[in-house]
DNA sequence: CTTAACTTACTGACTCGTGAGTAACCTAAT
DNA sequence: ATTAGGTTACTCACGAGTCAGTAAGTTAAG
């Protein structure tokens, strides 16, 4: 099986084929996140880079495993666009945060993806849910990091940190999601904006005020 | 065709039928709210019951109109176990709310399915997107008299007031996400409750500082 | 009160479509 | 010559909706 042969080199594909397997997996975003990944179909996905479903299943093995490099993808290419290689950190990290939920108000696709494809993490036995789960899991220690370096040596409890980092996460999707049904009616920048500044003061003020 | 004989009265369905109807609407419920409205069958449903998918679609016609039922039968429960009839306004509905965090810590079969499904309902042609769009708007305009109210003659801006009542909202839901993926670490009732009154908090106070 | 006419609440069997995965084969590049 | 990158042609499974039939109840007439 692991006959990983040192003589070999690990063989990296070709430019195109590179290209096309990206193709295949902005495809695959734009299906999974517009239709959801039980409706989304291989076929569809297929579709849209010019090739059958069987050709996806040569790239990607099967529909669960083509799904996790979607969302490996999605969050890499989100990342790639920032200047530094890393999200900063203290302060820095919520005006990317409101920059962020103002630059989403600019592309639905991908908001209404993430809406969905989060939504549909909590079902029975879904493929990405522990991709999920740790990936907020992650967010929210980074949130609870920079709300700490903020508050410098007054710090809240370790329960407000908490409460106020899975808060901040959740005001931005929950947002998004209203924002999709009712784009009208949901300013989703300046909404993002009021509530990330909102919460990160009343924890900040929590800080200050202990004795 | 329209032969509705007037001489007849609009004959409600039996008893029996009533308590049968009401428990495909739970089972529904159920498998909807675990697996997703497509993933989710009719059989699963029927099973639950002791019927078959035939006898489903016998009582409610299609998919489409039984989950439109669930939603609103899902609604009615919940407003029904509340003494008065309705929802309370002003301070009332933001301590209504925390308190519904709290219960749902202890429901997590309901707050998986209102995930899902308000998740499941941003894709596209989804059945019940109106419904929630519908449901948003109304809860956004109740909080923001809630929050006007609160504020007594020293109101906020109106932006303020819609971006808070959204994110109070966004933020019970998402919590609800990230309490379904990963319960403990996320204290639901307690975020919940944190983020309810800070973001109040902070709104009311807008309006104080207004010259 | 009984019987006939009708309705309700189903079942079982079927259709029609969809969709993932597989296997065999083809072709071009290395 | 071999491998990567496909295609075509399947299979297998599932799921919604249709339909004919049936058993049980309901209503009205005699």
């Amino acid at each position: 099986m692991t006959s990983t042969p040192a003589t070999r080199k690990a063989q990296q594909p070709r430019e195109e084929t590179i290209r096309k397997r990206e193709d295949i997996l902005k495809a695959a975003l734009q299906t999974f996140g517009s239709r959801g990944y039980k409706s989304g179909s291989l076929a569809e996905i297929a579709d849209q880079v010019g090739i059958t479903h069987a050709g996806v299943l040569h790239h990607f093995g099967s529909k669960d495993q083509l799904l996790l490099d979607v969302l490996v993808y999605r969050d890499k290419t989100d990342v790639a666009h920032l200047e530094g290689k890393h999200i900063p950190g203290g302060r820095g990290l919520f005006t990317h945060l409101v920059a962020t939920a103002a630059l989403n108000a600019k592309r639905p696709g991908i908001v209404q993806a993430y809406a969905v494809l989060s939504g549909d993490s909590v079902t029975d036995g879904h493929p990405a849910k522990d991709w999920f789960r740790a990936r907020y899991a992650q967010l929210r220690t980074e949130v609870s990091e920079a709300l700490l370096e903020v508050c410098g040596d007054k710090p809240p409890t370790q329960q407000v940190v908490d409460d106020a980092a899975a808060s901040i996460l959740a005001v931005m999707d929950g947002l998004q999601v209203q924002w999709c049904l009712d784009p009208d009616n949901v300013d989703l920048a300046r909404a993002s904006e009021f509530a990330i500044e909102g919460i990160l003061s009343v924890a900040v003020a929590s800080g200050k005020s202990r004795k």
